[in-house]
DNA sequence: ACAACACTAGACAGGTCTGTCTGCTATCGT
DNA sequence: ACGATAGCAGACAGACCTGTCTAGTGTTGT
């Protein structure tokens, strides 16, 4: 329609669906159970490609982490975006994560899964890290606009639901464990706040 | 001393070796990051004796993890033993627990590690699904004793606070997560017998 | 003394994994 | 028209991994 983008990006390029492969297989069987050959399959690609792309395995699945960051990021903002008071986007936070949790291809934390396979000091280490130092940015901030007397501490405390709720939606995810994060952050937000 | 036992092991046997030493590497590096060379080399053993002791890879892997099940279970019963009050005791669990994560080598829950570099349907998942199983039904008797009015209900959430100890004790050991994980333990507990 | 047993040392087969390289094709900007 | 770019297909090298097999050693119960 629309003679917009000079640039019109007729297919998705290799890159594109080398990491929408990686992202699945990645994610749902570990990136050390998943070889290079069964991605390159999945994303219809030759190997030379992934490998004038990306470099390396190790830096594939550096990419595959970086844009799941990415992508937990922004659909974590969006979510909170829909909830006027602070004390709700606060718990909006659990919301929008058992929306995550309740999907059958659910598998658990990617980036703590993918440090659980690897070696200490590992490029998923490295994002593991970025990604939670995020995490527990947004959490204090959430914190102290919803009034928290000590924001560091109460965020300490959501981040520990929310760890437990990211491993009891991989255990059990019938139970939806982020519901019941969130009716318990409640009561910490309520102590919180006095 | 004693004359006691006329069978004497004299020498640790090939099969405590290769158990003791596929703890230590399974557990710091990841069953499957960890080859059977490094495991027969660090126990000093011949392949032969492990093949001919435990058939498979996947045996081993299924006998560490039941060793690590059984290790978890009799250390917080013990701990547990020396609470007199059911209240304390049921927070007990998370002196238990602190008492794991602040060690340098933890590195989280050597079940849930194990199945994240798994694919579906592995003996990991297995073992890991009998291991809380028993970890719920503990916390079940333990919030009944304490006069739970819903002992399931609160042995849920005692799980999710478990579960996210485990994650921070692994990925911020320094905050100390498990007492943290006390202290909300203690409200919900407060809340759950009026 | 001797058979049974538990174990060691290491070669070997067969598979899989990452990463490289060659050769070919299609598209696009100039 | 044409060179650059991006991509495909697949062979190949080299490492590593699981599992088997042979042959020898030491200990123990009878």
């Amino acid at each position: 329609m629309s003679a917009a983008s000079p640039i019109a990006p007729a297919k998705v390029s290799a890159r594109d669906r080398l990491l929408a492969a990686a992202d699945e297989l990645f994610y749902a069987e570990g990136v050390h159970t998943v070889g290079i050959d069964r991605i390159i399959e999945r994303a219809g690609v030759a190997k030379a490609s992934l490998y004038s792309t990306f470099g390396s395995k190790d830096e594939l699945v550096r990419a595959y982490l970086e844009a799941r960051h990415e992508r937990r990021r922004s659909r974590m903002l969006a979510g909170l975006a829909q909830f006027d008071s602070p004390r709700e986007r606060l718990l909006g936070v659990f919301d929008v994560l058992s929306s995550q949790t309740v999907k059958p291809q659910y598998r658990g934390c990617a980036f703590y899964n993918a440090t659980a396979e690897s070696p200490p000091g590992s490029v998923s280490e490295d994002v593991a890290k970025k990604s939670r130092a995020w995490t527990r940015g947004l959490f204090t901030e959430l914190a102290a606009d919803a009034g928290a007397h000590d924001p560091a501490a109460l965020a300490g405390q959501l981040l520990l639901l929310y760890d437990g709720a990211m491993v009891g939606g991989r255990m059990e995810p019938e139970l939806d464990p982020a519901v019941a994060a969130r009716a318990i952050a409640a009561t910490l937000l309520d102590a919180a706040t006095d």
